[in-house]
DNA sequence: ATCGTTTATCGTCGATTTACGATAATACCC
DNA sequence: GGGTATTATCGTAAATCGACGATAAACGAT
């Protein structure tokens, strides 16, 4: 995954990859978006509005777990997901801060590619 | 890739996981980072401070640009790459406006949960 | 027209992702 | 313990990604 010629990247570029491909799925910004809309997260009922069979969505779901963003929650049979509110600031800022210093240094005006 | 039981994602939702999938690796970070960092950028200087073949770099290069990212303009035999810096604004914006959806419903003050 | 330089594309290979159904694990109820 | 409901994991197949070398395409110089 780090090419074959050695020479690895800084760690701030992989941890802000690994987030990114985290999100990089348009059913894991909706399941992040429910879970964050709703605050009871039930994993069955993220299924029922998800168009993925359950072993999926519990996959994708593990995905963004493993991401810290959100965090699951043992309750009773089933499992309560709830999104990490510190964690998602931090990406957050993370990612403002990124868009910053990238937007900063590029031409400020033009528009209008032929 | 978008399951075989039909039903679709909302266009935002596509659109802001696939620039979040053209963000998903730390090779393409560095490349825009550089691009951003000096005004000047042809590929050769790219291909010269990543641990990536050529190809590789383009191939890279051209995913950034498929995504909106980077604008390729031919400079003679060479091509000057450079972000573009209404669309890196648009694409901040709208990881801003989500982060600031996450986050706003979340929990506030739980960080430990075990 | 030919050569050298620079970049993009092609073809390929291994690894990873995404999806599914099937099955196991966990908790509740009787 | 047996039965039901809920979620996680396993195994698998198709598709995509990431990397490379080789080659083609575009341009400038001679």
């Amino acid at each position: 995954m780090a090419g074959t010629r050695g020479q690895s990247y800084p760690t701030e570029l992989v941890d802000l990859a690994q987030v990114a491909r985290a999100l990089a799925h348009p059913g894991r910004l909706q399941l992040l978006a429910a879970i964050a809309a709703r605050r009871s997260c039930v994993c069955g009922e993220l299924v029922e509005l998800m168009p993925l069979a359950q072993s999926t969505v519990s996959q994708h779901l593990k995905e963004l777990k493993e991401a810290g963003l959100v965090r699951g929650v043992i309750d009773g049979p089933r499992t309560c997901y709830c999104v990490d509110a510190a964690r998602l600031a931090e990406v957050g800022a993370a990612f403002a801060g990124l868009f910053g210093r990238l937007a900063c240094c590029g031409n400020g005006g033009e528009d209008d590619h032929g």
